[in-house]
DNA sequence: TTGATTGCAAAGCATTTGCATGCTA
DNA sequence: TAGCATGCAAATGCTTTGCAATCAA
């Protein structure tokens, strides 16, 4: 059975390989923002990962977060990803099956799922069209349970009505 | 039957009727943006739509460009898309039934298709998740018709390959 | 006349690039 | 040692904002 551990260090070979493979170097800074991002599961963007890896060194610039999130991409272990805040997203992409996404413009949560009746129904429609799809993206916005949830109870009991879950990832403005 | 005309006076009615409701003023800018929009049908930027305003009016700036584009937005006459390329284009809402968009990269031709087959599996899904839904997006990238024909020509007749469409909107880089 | 509208210039943002310095292999 | 990597500052591209002058009602 294969442990977070053993995951990483799969990703981590990946990545490294793809850096030898274009002739460009190991250094420490690709190391440490490449294990921040693989130990998260959030939807980061550059800005959040770039905060995370400064708690361990001060000195990383914005442009080596930048420049190491395309290396992850071109590797296969990020994919971008776009919630309509204006802001890139990243999400692991490594044996992480294909998925879509419903954001909730309350709080921000997003909620991965996946349709295989709606894969093959786009399937079908391109060939319809006679169009070769390379990828696509569905997204759906609206008001998740706990924000329906929140309403509701802000119209019974405006005062006291406080937040009941913690939200993976808030769009911010 | 409704004719091209009566559609227009339509939506300019609306358009005015909008502006009237939040207390602000008709003029001959706004007129113009709005003549100029609804008279196209491609999936236009901001640059383009200032591109043609301009030819009639040289004077008009981009900012009034975006400042309609937003009016015309609030009113339901526009609709913002955005296909990849870091441009916002907006397409006809009016009266427009919903529809999804498939985009080739080669060409950045964009074709509208619709499937009442989909709508409802995205909103069983959403039922799934107890997500009330307001609005989404589904976009499909790949290689239209024309393109994949052009590339057969190319492997077969290198040198004497032409487009044979012209495309309706191309994405610029 | 009043206050919304306009266009310019400048500011904002997210992202990218130029470049001198530093560091990997 | 060669030349890739880094971080800063500056540039970019799209969009928004501040403001003085203009114009609709």
């Amino acid at each position: 059975m294969a442990t977070r551990r053993d995951r990483f260090e799969t990703e981590r070979k990946i990545f490294i390989e793809h850096i030898r493979s274009l002739g460009l170097r190991q250094t420490g800074q690709r190391e440490l923002i490449m294990k921040t991002f693989l130990s998260t599961e959030e939807h980061l963007t550059i800005e959040d990962l770039h905060r995370l890896v400064q708690k361990h060194d001060p000195t990383v610039g914005h442009t080596t977060v930048y420049r190491t999130l395309k290396l992850l991409t071109e590797a296969g272990l990020a994919r971008e990803v776009r919630f309509g805040d204006n802001k890139t997203y990243f999400e692991h992409h490594y044996n992480h099956e294909h998925h879509d996404h419903m954001i909730c413009t309350q709080c921000g949560r997003v909620i991965e799922f996946y349709s295989e009746a709606i894969e093959n129904l786009q399937e079908k429609m391109a060939e319809k069209f006679n169009f070769r799809p390379t990828h696509h993206s569905l997204r759906m916005w609206g008001i998740c349970v706990d924000c329906q949830a929140r309403e509701a109870e802000v119209h019974t009991a405006p005062s006291g009505a406080q937040p009941r879950v913690r939200v993976r990832s808030a769009i911010r403005k």
